[in-house]
DNA sequence: ACAGTTTCCCGTAAATGC
DNA sequence: TGCATTTACGGGAAACTG
C-alpha cells in the first residue's frame, strides 16, 4: 500500500472530497500500556446522507504511532463515497441545507473488558462537511469557520437550520486569519474595512463594530454580491489562491493593498505625485485578479486615475506580476513609450519594491503585441505548500500553526467512555 | 445508469485507458431473428496483464440495438482496472514490450444450443493498448497505427516483438490521414517531406521513397528527435492538438505552411518582398507551437529572416492567433512601431486571410507589456468534437469518416462460430 | 427548464516499483 | 539510483436529478 498520505488540503481542514484520500487519528487520553494491541477501533460516518467508508476502517490501538506513549490508531487512504439509493435518489434525509451546509460526523467506536465489566468507548470528530468536487470548498470551508467560529459545541449537526449571527469582530479576525495563517502577513484595518463595506453595505464605522452578520444565505451568499453570481467566500478564496501561488512574496513584503474601494483608492492617489500607484485586487473577478492603478497628468495637466484590467492567474503564469509592473509602458501624448508607474504608494521607488523580484534580462520589452520571447522563463513566488511538516485531518487547530480565531480550538477526537 | 457514454477518444479507438469508461458492441453476422434475447454474451479480457473489466460485463443480444434487424449487444460503462497481484508487482508476463507497445484483445463469448448441438461462438475486438495516463496516448495510438497499417492478422499480439518495417509511402499516407480524418485538410507533399527529413535524415528524395521505416525504438522514438526527450509521435500529437483547437480554421483554410525547415524557409523567402510571411509550427517544443518568420530589411538594405518565439497553447488561450498576427508589431529603426507582417506567402494580403477571424475591435494595440485588455475577450475556432454521430469503440473504421489508411478496414468484433 | 449537485476525465505532479 | 509506469486529484465541463 501507498504510504505518504497527505491530507487532502492542509489547511483546510474539516471539509471530505469524496473520492479523494483523508486521514485521521484517535487517541485514547486516559493512559493504559496493558491496552496495548487490545482495542480495536472502527471508523463509520453518521448516516444522515448515506456515505460509504473506502479503505482500511478498523484498526487496532497501539502505542507505535503515538509520541507520548499512549494509545493511539491513525487510519489512512480512507475516501468517502455516497451511496445513491436504487436507480440513483438522493439520501439525504434533510434536503432543506445545502450540501456545503450539511455537517457530518466521523465516529470511532470500540469496546473494552475490564474487570469482567464490558465497556463501550466512542468519540467523534468535529463537524465535516462533505463536497464532491472542489469547487464547493470556499462554501463548506465557510461553514467550517462559522461553526467554530460561534459555537463550542463538539457535535450540533443541525448548526446550519438556524444559523447564529456574528459580530463583525469575529468576522474580522477569522478573515484576518486566513491570510495570516498560510502568508505572513494578515489583513490590515483599512483592508477589513474595505472588505466589512462590502459585506455590510453603507454603514458608519461605529455602526458597522455592532452590527451582526448574518450567515450565507443572507449576508455572505451570492445576493450580497450584487448579482455576481457568486458567493463572497468563492471570491476571496480565489484571492488567497492567488496571494499564494503567484505574489506571496509581494503580499509578505505588504506592496498589495489589495482590497480597497475605488473611491478611496481615488481620494489616497489623487494628492500625490504622477507615476504613484497601488496595487489592488479585482472586485468583479469571481476567479480572483490584480490590477494597479495609478496618478498621471492628462495633456491639459489634469490628475487624472487610470488602471489595467485585471491580471488573472493564466496570465501570471507566462509572467511574474513583479515582471509586469517593472515592464508596464503606455504610450504618451508624443508617440513614446513609459512607464506610467513610477511610486509604489505612499512613495516607495519601483525599483527598489520589484527590483529584486524580476529576472536581470526582462526588464524592458523591445517588441509589442504579445511577443512571447519576453515570457518564456519563468520568476515566480514559489508554489509551496505551507503546511507543517505535521498534520492531521482533525487536528489540534494549534498544528496548524495558528488556533481557530473563533471560540472553538479543536479537538482531536480522543476516547472518553461515552456510554456504560 | 448514466447514458450517454461517448467512448473516450472518438478518433482514438482501439486504445483504452484505466478507469475511463469506454463502449463497444458485437452483432451476430449471420440473421437468426429465433435467437434474439437466448445469446447471453461475456466480454472478457486476455490474460498477459491482468486486468478487470468494471461494469455490466454479460448482455443478451437483441434486435433493438441494432438498426438492420440483426442481432446485437453494445456493453456500455465498461472501465478496465489493472489487478496488482499480491503487494503490488506487475502482472506483465511478457516484460520486454513497453506497455504501448502491447497488445491485448477483448473476448465476446457465448454459446447456441442449436438442434441439439452446443456451439460455442467467440469473437475479439483488434488488439487494443491499454494506457493509464493520458500521455501515453501519442506513442499507444502510434502503436495501433503501426499495427493496422502493416498486418491484417486480427490478432498478433505479439506484432511488437518484432515489428515489420514500414515503407515511407505507407508512412507518408497515415500521416496524412491523422490530418485529414479530424479536419479538412491533409498534408501536402511539401509538409510530408519535412516529416520525411525528420524521419530519415538526410537522404535523396529517391532514395526516402524507397526507405523501410523501423518502428519506434528505431527511427521514431526518442533517440530519432535528436536527444528532445520526445518521441515523434508525442511532438506530431500535440502540433494535432494545437491545430483542432486554436488553430483549425487557419489550418483548414491552407495558410498554415506549418511543417517546413529552416533552410526551405529560408529559401522560399528571401526571394520575396519584405513583409512577406509565413506560419510555422515550433520543432523543439514538445507542447506544440506555432511561429511566424518574415522577410526584412535591414538598415544596410540586406534582406533578412526573423521570427519569433513560437506561441504555446496557454498563451492561444488569451488571444486567438489570428489577432496575434493582425496586432503583432515590431520597433523599427527609427522607433516607431509597425507590423512586419504583410503578405502570407506567397502573396496574400494579410488582412484578406486573417482580417475575418478578428473581433472588429481588437485590431492594433495601444500599449504594451501584457496589456491584458485587449485579450480579455476570446475568440477561438471552436473547441468541436470531430466524431461522426453514430461511433462504436471498435468500429468498422468506415465510421470515423475514412477508412484505415493502412491494408487492415478494420473490425467490427462479428460473432462467428469458432469452434465446433 | 433550471439549478444544485455529482460524475467524468484530462493533465500535472507525485509516488511507486522494477 | 534512474526510469517507466501508475496513482492522485484539481479543475473544467458535461451529465444527472429532483
Amino acid at each position: 500500500e501507498r504510504q505518504p498520505c497527505m491530507p487532502m488540503h492542509p489547511d483546510r481542514p474539516l471539509v471530505i472530497k469524496t473520492g479523494v484520500q483523508f486521514t485521521n487519528k484517535v487517541r485514547l487520553l486516559v493512559k493504559f500500556p496493558e491496552l496495548n494491541y487490545q482495542l480495536k477501533i472502527k471508523v463509520c460516518i453518521d448516516k444522515s446522507r448515506k456515505f460509504n467508508i473506502l479503505g482500511t476502517n478498523t484498526k487496532v490501538m497501539n502505542m507505535e504511532e503515538s509520541n507520548n506513549g499512549s494509545l493511539s490508531a491513525e487510519f489512512k487512504h480512507l475516501t468517502l463515497r455516497e451511496q445513491r439509493c436504487g436507480n440513483g435518489g438522493r439520501t439525504n434525509s434533510d434536503a432543506s441545507l445545502i450540501v456545503t451546509e450539511e455537517l457530518h460526523l466521523i465516529t470511532f467506536e470500540t469496546e473494552v473488558y475490564h474487570q469482567g465489566l464490558k465497556i463501550d468507548l466512542e468519540t467523534h470528530s468535529l463537524p465535516v462537511v462533505v463536497i464532491s468536487n472542489i469547487c464547493q470548498m470556499p462554501n463548506a470551508w465557510a461553514s467550517i469557520l462559522w461553526y467554530n467560529m460561534l459555537t463550542n459545541h463538539p457535535k450540533n449537526v443541525n448548526f446550519f437550520t438556524k444559523p447564529p449571527v456574528g459580530t463583525w469582530d469575529q468576522v474580522a479576525e477569522v478573515l484576518s486569519w486566513q491570510f495570516s495563517s498560510t502568508t505572513k502577513r494578515g489583513l490590515t484595518i483599512e483592508q477589513l474595512t474595505t472588505l466589512a463595506e462590502k459585506l455590510l453595505g453603507e454603514m458608519t464605522c461605529l455602526e458597522k463594530a455592532m452590527c451582526q452578520l448574518l450567515w450565507l444565505s443572507d449576508h455572505l451568499g451570492q445576493e450580497n454580491m450584487a448579482g455576481k453570481g457568486f458567493s463572497f467566500w468563492v471570491w476571496l478564496d480565489n484571492i488567497i489562491d492567488l496571494v499564494k501561488k503567484y505574489i506571496l512574496a509581494l503580499w509578505n513584503e505588504g506592496y498589495i493593498m489589495g482590497f480597497i474601494s475605488k473611491e478611496r483608492e481615488r481620494a489616497i492617489l489623487s494628492p500625490k505625485p504622477p507615476g504613484t500607484f497601488l496595487l489592488r485586487f479585482s472586485e468583479s473577478s469571481k476567479e480572483g485578479g490584480i490590477t494597479f492603478t495609478w496618478v498621471e497628468k492628462d495633456i491639459n495637466g489634469k490628475t487624472q486615475i487610470q488602471s489595467v484590467e485585471p491580471y488573472t492567474k493564466q496570465q501570471l503564469n507566462s509572467m511574474s506580476f513583479a515582471e509586469i509592473i517593472m515592464g508596464y509602458k503606455i504610450m504618451d501624448a508624443t508617440n513614446i513609450l513609459v512607464s506610467p508607474l513610477v511610486y509604489l504608494f505612499p512613495e516607495i521607488p519601483k525599483e527598489e519594491a520589484f527590483g529584486k523580484y524580476c529576472r536581470p534580462e526582462a526588464a524592458p520589452e523591445p517588441e509589442i503585441g504579445g511577443d512571447p520571447m519576453s515570457s518564456k522563463p519563468l520568476l515566480h513566488t514559489p508554489k509551496k505548500c505551507l503546511c507543517p511538516s505535521v498534520f492531521m485531518d482533525f487536528p489540534d487547530c494549534e498544528l496548524l500553526g495558528n488556533t481557530f480565531p473563533g471560540t472553538n480550538s479543536g479537538n482531536t477526537s480522543d476516547l472518553f467512555p461515552m456510554s456504560p
